[in-house]
RNA sequence: GGGGACGUAGCUCAAUUGGUUAGAGUACCGGACUGUCGAUCCGGUGGUUGCGGGUUCGAGUCCCGUCGUCCUCGCCA
């Protein structure tokens, strides 16, 4: 073992190491120069420890006193206890300190353009920059407890997997363009001037091929990529728990992951999750929520009113009703005098939200006392507004919105207000919110009784997991005049639903299954097709011919006739998972090296352009 | 492709209706200091207000364009 190197790490030392000789190895995190010491705050991974240099030993003295932050050292000292009443009882090391006796300066660092070091009032440089300079961000210890956090999570997902007999396969990262779905990344073969492997959008096919080649239970912890436009819960590339199995039923593969969640969060946060999880039918929480991917935390649910509508005066509702739409409502309870009319107005805050989804507009009520308020009030007689207050629990203060339209608008258009509207009323609080609240006045009661603080505990109303099931099987596509799946294009049909699968495709459920946690989506899955001839149909009405479907994916309907077993699966968005488990509502913030919004890998400066001599050897012209 | 927000010192931000020499904290540099812990105190360096154009006696501020970043609709089976 060379001399410098560490016996120790930064996060290890307590009273019962006083005395002994250590080597520390780590970053300053900060230097305070006392004119007689130099006190060191060095830091890993680990930890913290506090290193003093005394003013006796003057050319090690004067070393300490060059030191600037983020230099990496080795230093050799001693144990000690630190002096009566200037221990840290908020930090683990915080009883001892190491005197220092040798310091070997590994490397310098100049100023570096953010500050590593975090304190709770200090706004974090930005995120370009930070991005930028990816490989300091992840030094802050934030960023390591992120992927700290991540790491746990996926080793408790394989040992829950593990003990039930589950095996971890990889699938090809060069794989076949298939059509459906997102725009796949393309890779040029240069063995085959022309042609492309196109990188997966998911291991989806090659599950299905494990399941008929007998690995019964299979899952992966697969990066998954598309070439789409970026959200703030959205990358390029991004992680799925894949996992597959055979010979099961919808309710296996909801159980499973239902235990999963359950040993994810117990060992992840120290919360023990209610299960089951609730479950709603697509059609149910359209119909309440107006969103696939509902924030169960709150309520504001969506009312149908188009009966009562039709009954009015008003022309706006009667004219939809009678265009065969709906009229919906959501009560925001006690909100009306946070909302001016001139916020209700065309162009207002509300009505610029329920546009954004193609809503044509918004009308509103207001009940103030007893009496319903505003420019459509007139259009209600009294018996009708009393059947509208009671349907919609009407109380003084409460605002009503409302939007008559095509059904699947109404739903967006609400969805969306009420989305908007669960954040602007508070009406839940991000569990992160109330830790930072606990933390700050747990710190300074801490402080004060010189103890440590008791660290937040999480609760499991913080975490309202749902299951969305019975989606419908395709979604007409008006752009391509076709019939495009929702799920994916191997999807099995609900059994009853099998008779109209061709006669009326709409109709058509499907056995496929979404796992929302507040708000998002953050896996789904479903019973696969394992009959030859259904997979055939399905494929036609997608508005695939025979001829086409075989050159495309006649390698699936090949083993599909070949014994395939009934099988089925889902595939989790660990990204997500990880971001609702460490709280930021930023998927950048959980990957270590994530692409900006478009796209860019502003460390590297990736995409960027290639020799002309690269192009030709893949047989590409530069454009 | 559409909508919105933002861009001022290395970093985080401020700068009244368009009005004097663009400020503060922090970082950095120099100095003082016997126990600090985001030490403290004193002093100092640091700016093409993203870029280009326009309006004006005068632009960080208003207008147009452009670049960048973020949020969002479309898109993401």
């Amino acid at each position: 073992m060379a001399e410098w190197q560490r016996t120790h790490t930064c996060g290890e030392l307590r009273e019962g190491h006083v005395g002994r000789a250590v080597t520390l190895t780590g970053w300053v995190l900060i230097t305070r120069n006392y004119g007689k010491q130099v006190f060191v705050d060095l830091r890993d991974r680990y930890g913290l420890t506090q290193v003093v240099f005394e003013a006796d030993d003057a050319g090690l003295f004067q070393a300490a006193n060059d030191l600037g932050r983020e230099w990496v050292l080795s230093v050799q000292g001693t144990v000690r206890k630190r002096l009566p009443g200037a221990e840290r009882p908020g930090i683990p090391t915080g009883q001892v300190e190491v005197e220092a006796k040798r310091l070997t300066v590994l490397n310098q660092c100049p100023p570096l353009p953010f500050s590593v070091t975090e304190f709770p009032d200090e706004e974090p440089a930005g995120e370009d920059l930070r991005l930028q300079y990816r490989y300091l961000d992840l030094r802050r210890r934030s960023l390591q407890g992120v992927l700290t956090l991540r790491h746990r999570m996926n080793k408790t997902i394989r040992d829950f997997l593990d003990a039930r007999g589950f095996l971890e396969l990889e699938t090809p990262l060069l794989g076949k363009s298939t059509p459906e779905g997102a725009r796949d990344y393309l890779v040029p073969s240069r063995v085959f001037p022309g042609e492309f492997f196109a990188l997966p959008q998911s291991p989806q096919l090659y599950k299905q091929l494990l399941m008929i080649s007998g690995y019964d239970k299979y899952f992966q912890i697969a990066r998954c990529l598309r070439d789409e436009d970026l959200r703030a819960d959205r990358q390029p590339e991004f992680t799925q728990l894949d996992v597959e199995l055979s010979f099961v039923e919808r309710d296996d593969v909801l159980g499973l992951m239902e235990g999963l969640a359950v040993e994810v969060f117990r060992t992840c946060l120290g919360v023990e999750l209610p299960v089951p999880f609730p479950r709603m039918t697509y059609a149910e929480v359209m119909a309440k929520y107006g969103s696939d991917k509902p924030d169960l935390r709150f309520g504001l649910e969506i009312v149908d009113i188009t009966d009562l509508a039709a009954e009015s005066e008003f022309t706006v509702f009667k004219d939809a009703v009678a265009a065969g739409g709906v009229v919906r409502a959501i009560n925001a309870t006690g909100a009306a005098p946070k909302y001016s009319n001139t916020a209700l107005k065309p162009g207002g805050e509300l009505p610029k939200i329920a546009e954004t989804y193609k809503a044509k507009g918004l009308a509103w009520m207001k009940a103030e006392g007893d009496k319903l308020t505003g420019s459509i009030e007139k259009f209600f007689p009294e018996p009708l507004k009393a059947k509208l207050k009671e349907r919609l629990g009407v109380k003084p203060g409460d605002l009503l919105l409302f939007v008559a339209d095509k059904p699947d608008v109404a739903a967006d258009a609400l969805g969306g207000l009420r989305t908007h509207l669960g954040a602007a009323l508070k009406l839940y609080r991000n569990w992160w919110d109330e830790k930072a609240a606990h933390d700050a006045a747990e710190e300074e009661a801490a402080k004060k009784e010189k103890r440590a603080p008791a660290p937040f505990k999480h609760r499991p109303d913080h975490f309202r997991f749902l299951w969305v099931v019975d989606f419908p099987m395709f979604a007409w596509d008006d752009e391509e005049k076709r019939w495009a799946a929702i799920h994916h294009p191997f999807t099995a049909p609900m059994d009853e639903d099998l008779p109209h699968l061709e006669s009326d495709p709409g109709k058509t459920r499907a056995k496929a299954y979404d796992l929302v946690l507040n708000g998002y989506e953050v896996g789904g899955g479903s019973i696969r097709i394992h009959r030859n001839d259904v997979q055939s149909s399905v494929f036609k009405l997608l508005g695939m011919e025979a001829e086409e479907a075989k050159k495309r994916f006649g390698f699936l309907l090949d083993a599909l006739q070949s014994g395939a077993p009934p099988h089925g699966g889902i595939a989790l968005g660990l990204d997500r998972w990880c971001m609702l488990l460490a709280g930021t509502t930023n998927i950048r913030d959980v990957i270590a090296f994530p692409k900006n919004q478009k796209a860019r890998d502003l460390m590297t400066g990736a995409p960027a352009a290639v020799d002309a001599r690269q192009l030709r050897d893949v047989g590409i012209r530069p454009a």
